[in-house]
DNA sequence: AATATAGTGTGTGAAAATTACACCATTAAA
DNA sequence: TTTAATGGTGTAATTTTCACACACTATATT
């Protein structure tokens, strides 16, 4: 079955790395191809570019009608270009990382056909990916490992209340690393962006934990002098 | 004087930030661009890639054409993708920054003609630049402020033997503050990386300063566990 | 030869941050 | 009531950071 396809002279393309949290794992979102080239694949979610769009509108976009989800705040990290990264001709991408909750009930639905489905997958025993996407997750994965102490990627992740074990989790997730309990809780409570809540946990067969909500503002405040300078 | 440029739907181009330092002072490259549009005005090194090449051996080959440098260790930092941010059609533009000695003696001389010259201009006072060079200048600086505790920046401006003073000033002009002489050398020799030599500095009015010699071996091995996780 | 000049080179104590480490409390289910 | 599972807490030792001032040395000038 040989498909003809057309050939590209330049073209931009977005892809995207979504990270997500449940379970205790962090997951990254795939798609499963329905064109070729690599056609059944394993992909990222990414496509082309427009003419009359921001690189920032088009990575909303693209993941859109891959996922069906919107309104993430996504983050550019790194631009792939080699010359023969593309089946079809020379096609430079941006590569985007973007945080979310999980919940759940979140459906993912492919707007286009370009997708069969989109779907959650763990970062540990990722499947061969198609194109260089392999390469783009790990750079982005290392991305948010190094702005997670400068960014607030955890509370991203995480639903709007979570517990202190729950956040903890995550780091250790993403660093890949054990931390000690008492330390790490000790550390996370005197930065003061997280306010307590009177409520606990529910639903769980042993003693249930506090909630905390994530303090934007204070975040904001601390932080704010880590970069800039105009 | 009407002139009829090409207009482009969708290219690629490299825009170039190099950083240099001289006379306690850090300097970036700009030309003298002395084509449309923006003839005459000061622009960063930048021109478009070919299709043939990556992006990384485009921004290699634009800086040479541009400014006669060669060699440089370039790194991206970001992707400039507004739509209208050129005045010919759509170019979305890959940002690079590189370290360089300027060592006095090195001359910049542009190949092509589309730079009528090339100069070191102090990063503070910077004129008004081309396009959006002055956004990308700005978004680099604060990369290489970022990393400057991360990456051997320094060590790349520096001539090969440097004395602690030098060091510091360096550090004081990238981070824009004044740091303690006694902690900056304690903490600089504490990391192990820097060798001292037999020599001291000539030439000066005053008492001769020790040079030191950067160790990128003992550097590399410090800091390797810093990023990276395949 | 004396002196002015300019930058080099050094140590200590206080405060803050980091690390290592173990046990009782609470809840639901059996 | 017992068990299984996780929540929650404090302290001491160590390391890191920070603030701070003066004598030394090489040269140029008179």
């Amino acid at each position: 079955m040989e498909v003809k396809l057309p050939s590209f002279d330049s073209v931009f393309s977005i892809d995207c790395v979504i990270f997500g949290f449940e379970a205790g794992e962090l997951k990254i979102l795939l798609i499963e191809r329905n064109v070729e080239p690599f056609k059944d694949w394993r992909a990222l979610p990414g496509y082309i570019v427009e003419q009359d769009e921001s690189i920032d509108d088009a990575a909303e976009r693209i993941l859109y009608e891959l996922s069906g989800l919107r309104d993430l705040h996504m983050q550019q990290f790194h631009t792939f270009g080699e010359v023969n990264r593309h089946p079809q001709g020379r096609v430079i991408t941006v590569a985007y990382y973007a945080l979310i909750r999980i919940n759940g009930q979140k459906e993912l639905k492919p707007i286009t056909h370009y997708a069969r489905r989109a779907f959650w997958h763990p970062v540990n025993d990722l499947p061969k990916l198609a194109f260089d996407h392999t390469e783009i997750f790990k750079t982005g994965f290392n991305t948010i490992r190094n702005s997670l102490h400068h960014q607030p990627i955890a509370f991203e992740l995480l639903p709007e209340k979570f517990t202190l074990t729950q956040l903890q989790s995550l780091y250790e997730a993403v660093l890949n690393k054990k931390l000690d309990k008492r330390n790490f809780r000790k550390k996370m409570l005197s930065y003061g962006f997280l306010k307590e809540l009177d409520e606990k946990q529910k639903g769980v067969s042993y003693r249930a934990a506090k909630l905390y909500k994530f303090d934007r503002r204070k975040y904001a405040k601390i932080f704010s002098n880590d970069l800039a300078l105009d």
